[in-house]
RNA sequence: GGCCCCAUCGUCUAGCGGUUAGGAUCCAUGGUUUUCAUCCAUGUUACCGGAGUUCGAGUCUCCGUGGGGUCACCA
């Protein structure tokens, strides 16, 4: 059985970076119908937060990535690690170290200006005698001191490391709090975790992690470390470059599978395809196939996916989430006649709610330079005449709209932009927007009249003679 | 700085020793559309550099260059 995991700290929001990675992992284990879990490190009490574990959360339930079984807290589970901490203590595999962190310090500096890898030195590795007073130890696990430590990455291929880069690292804190690398070894063994997905971040703490394996008598799972996202300077992705918390994205208006579908193509691919149904992405995912190169993240493309999901997305969707962008279209007639008039045209659900509001809500002021150019000349007499044309035929619905449209055009032998333009600055305000017919469809013989009369009282106002 | 990783159009990527180096996005142009958008068509743009291996290298090796990651009693 396959059972992937994605395992937050708890010290902010979810990070579209993170959010990657999570779902690499969520697909590896949906394509093998096995298990995805959730495990939340918090470890440091000091830093982590109610706030940020619920806003973590939160992301994932507007993503739909489910996770499986119980949501596990490292904080919970001190007495369990304190048992292995003890285990490896009577097994001579870690020891207590009294070194000061002054003393840590000093011993660092003294590295540095030597120019060596900072790490601790191992002096009370094998420490007999009386221990220095007033100094609470810290537990050291016993980490090769020779050889290499190897294993092989499912993105990056064989990875080694010499042993001489990784130090007796602290697994218990003065106080007895556990530290990162150990918990997270026996979490993952524990939890049986088979697939290990992770960010690049983490290399260096997988030979670390091996030590505790191996220390522990677990079984290795396998690795993939996913090369970071860069943001368009090719630096790491920071919140100075914009949108990083994934619900950003919900308030901008995007689709969550427009996001998932622009984030698995970031570092992922199936040949020439790009656009992935969940469904898709499931069958055809494979971390064996994930790139070794890091991506920047440019966001052209999440604006592109997410124009195709909300023009492929039905109507009864789409009216439900308007809502959160100020337009309810529940119970309105209209509503698929202003969708299908709009949808082509809002990249974002921001942007389509905008569009909808543009038809719906009689234009304030008129755009300048469309007035201009679009009530100069017999536009009063037309729009007038086109007026009386209406109130006449009472069309309802988009093509009988259209067709008194083409008999004004017929009657006073014109072009269609003669009436077109004025009609169009009457009705939106400006001179761009979706169809005409459409739009008088949906607005109904009294408003579109009414919205006439109130053009042509401009004109009169404005152009007097 | 030590160690580790990476390197194809501006961006996301295909390629897995022999291709006119493909697709998508972006941008530009044209067509459709009364306008805008959509849609369709066309176009500009890429193998970081240098040695090798080979009949032949974007693909393999080495060196260089550039970029990134990491060096905690944070996670």
């Amino acid at each position: 059985m396959t059972t992937t995991r994605f395992a937050p700290s708890p010290t902010g929001y979810l990070h579209v970076g993170g959010l990657r990675t999570a779902l690499f992992s969520w697909l590896t284990s949906r394509h093998n119908k096995g298990e995805f879990l959730l495990r939340i490190e918090d470890t440091d009490m000091a830093r982590n937060s109610k706030e940020a574990k619920d806003a973590i959360l939160k992301a994932f339930d507007w993503v739909g990535m489910g996770c499986d079984g119980e949501v596990v807290y490292q904080s919970k589970r001190f007495d369990l690690y304190e048992k292995y901490i003890e285990q490896l203590l009577v097994e001579d595999k870690a020891y207590k170290c009294y070194m000061s962190k002054d003393e840590l310090e000093i011993l660092r500096e003294d590295q540095m200006a030597k120019k060596e890898r900072t790490r601790y030195d191992g002096r009370y590795r094998d420490f007999i005698g009386t221990p220095p007073e007033g100094v609470d130890p810290v537990i050291r696990i016993k980490a090769p001191r020779q050889g290499t430590i190897s294993f092989v990455d499912g993105v990056k291929g064989e990875i080694n490391i010499a042993a001489t880069e990784v130090d007796d690292f602290v697994i218990a804190r003065a106080d007895g709090a556990p530290t990162y690398n150990f918990v997270v070894a026996i979490d993952d063994a524990l939890m049986g975790c088979t697939e290990v997905i992770r960010g690049d971040d983490h290399l260096y703490n997988t030979p670390k992690q091996i030590v505790v394996y191996k220390a522990l008598g677990f079984d290795l799972p396998n690795f993939y470390h996913v090369a970071m996202i860069h943001n368009e300077q090719g630096k790491k992705l920071s919140k100075r470059d914009g949108a990083t918390d994934v619900m950003e994205y919900k308030t901008m208006g995007y689709l969550p599978e427009a996001l998932l579908n622009f984030l698995v193509r970031l570092g992922w691919s199936h040949g020439d395809q790009e656009i992935f149904s969940l469904e898709e992405m499931i069958a055809l995912f494979d971390p064996n196939d994930i790139n070794k190169s890091s991506s920047n993240y440019n966001l052209d493309k999440l604006l592109w996916l997410n124009a195709h999901y909300i023009k492929n997305k039905p109507d009864s969707e789409l009216v439900e989430l308007l809502k959160e962008f100020g337009v309810d279209l529940e119970g309105n007639d209209k509503a698929s006649l202003l969708l299908s008039a709009t949808k082509e045209r809002g990249k974002t659900l921001v942007e389509l709610a905008e569009q909808i509001k543009l038809i719906t809500d009689a234009p304030t002021q008129y755009d300048e330079k469309s007035a201009k150019k679009a009530f100069k000349g017999e536009a009063k007499e037309i729009l007038s005449a086109f007026a009386d044309m209406l109130a006449l035929a009472k069309p309802t619905s988009k093509e009988a709209f259209h067709s008194v449209m083409e008999k004004i055009v017929e009657d006073k032998e014109i072009g269609f932009g003669k009436i077109g333009m004025p009609l169009r600055v009457s009705l939106m305000g400006s001179m761009t927007g979706s169809g005409l017919d459409e739009i008088m469809a949906i607005l109904g013989v009294s408003e579109t009249i009414k919205r006439i009369e109130k053009a042509i009282a401009t004109i009169k106002a404005n152009f007097v003679m």
